[in-house]
DNA sequence: CTTGACGACCGACCGACGGTCTGTAATATG
DNA sequence: CATATTACAGACCGTCGGTCGGTCGTCAAG
């Protein structure tokens, strides 16, 4: 084969593409590493000059996942003038609007995520959102707290404490996920609606906060979210 | 080699106890199907005969370990006479004793359980205590809901909530482990008990109770499990 | 006691996979 | 133009989970 020489950093960036599209497509470990060579175009040899492992360009396109989406929620973080609730029921809205605009692609990638044999790429990814999140909680909830809104014991470990509670609702969206495309597709939404609704209450309530301040969904949205599109 | 032959039951029990060890000693993946049938002393095609697969063992233990932990707090759990609130601390205080009382293995298994490799064991421990402790904890909370004692928006989805809330714990957990050996242990470990100070409050409010009803920790307990035991 | 069937067990073998190694073409450096 | 370095190629390897054909113990039926 002929051998094609491109910058490393575009390079590195089609293997990375590769490996996230067959990833979310045939999942983690059902991908190979010869896979990823082949759709990218590479070799083995050229695979392992840019990354050290399989489990390496895993935690590479984690990373750059989890940035790109908080970076597109950054904005709100640094808007002057709002006080810690609008702030967080702000950051809340805008994420579920980016989810529901790329609700297919959302819908993909929770639908293999929580399959076995996924595992390590779910908790890469749990672990990478995690990361770049929590100070950025932290910031919310320390200036809840400063406002006088909020009323925690300790805001670094609520803001952990609250980080991973979002855990809590994987299951229960698995649950949808995998029920969406039966008949049962509208009760499961709208369980998970219900489910997040309380997931919601149980966050108002550790920041000390009355039941339904915080606004974690609007009616419709895991439908929104996990319905395919209908023709009208 | 001679064959041996004996009751099936016998020759799993044997199975998933060379399983257990070795697990704990060298982590899940780092164990191979050879070494537990080298310390079962059995042959490749009689593990098979027992299990489907090497993950089947461990779901087997998994199970096998959770109904264990659970059968010696059963008995809390049955008390009559006690109200939810006595009866979750009751619950949580014993199993913390438990938890002292076999600190070395505690220990070994947190240690093993977090590094990498070990993801899938992690997962399936979780998952089975998960899934014999969340009958109970709804039986405890909604016991409290109608004693007007605790007030939840929904059982069944709170019990949820708090079930994986105990995983925010596990990287703390994590954390203080990894210190243990160093001189930061007895920091850690304070930092621990801190930590599931916290953690209980969250459940105080998720619950409906004052912070502080619930006793989650009692000073020391992260040192007496962490901390290898001294000579006096 | 003989026989036959069945479940328990053996161990050589297999295919796949992640990762390595040697070598070479392209590019940067002097 | 010489030379060192980087980027890439692809054959190869070791390991591991799992398979398969066959064999041996056990026990019930005749």
């Amino acid at each position: 084969m002929p051998r094609i020489v491109k910058h490393p950093q575009e390079r590195r960036k089609e293997l990375l593409d590769a490996a996230r599209d067959l990833f979310f497509e045939r999942g983690y470990e059902a991908t190979t590493v010869n896979d990823i060579i082949a759709r990218a175009g590479m070799s083995k040899g050229g695979f392992y000059h840019h990354f050290a492992s399989k489990e390496d360009v895993l935690e590479a396109l984690a990373e750059a996942m989890a940035r790109e989406s908080l970076a597109q929620l950054q904005a709100i973080l640094d808007e002057p003038g709002l006080d810690a609730l609008t702030r967080l029921n702000a950051f809340l809205s805008r994420a579920r609007r980016l989810k529901v605009e790329q609700a297919p692609a959302i819908r993909a990638m929770f639908y293999v995520i929580f399959r076995p044999g996924n595992l390590v790429l779910y908790h890469r990814l749990n672990a990478a959102v995690g990361a770049v999140t929590l100070p950025a909680l932290a910031r919310i909830i320390a200036q809840g707290q400063e406002e006088g809104i909020f009323d925690v014991p300790d805001v670094q470990a609520v803001a952990e404490i609250i980080l991973t509670l979002g855990a809590s609702t994987h299951d229960a969206v698995a649950r949808a996920v995998n029920a969406a495309d039966t008949l049962e597709g509208e009760a499961a939404a709208a369980a998970l609606d219900e489910r997040l609704r309380m997931h919601g209450i149980a966050l108002d309530r550790i920041l000390g906060l009355p039941d339904g301040s915080i606004r974690f969904v609007e009616n419709g949205f895991a439908k929104a979210l996990m319905m395919p599109a209908q023709a009208p």
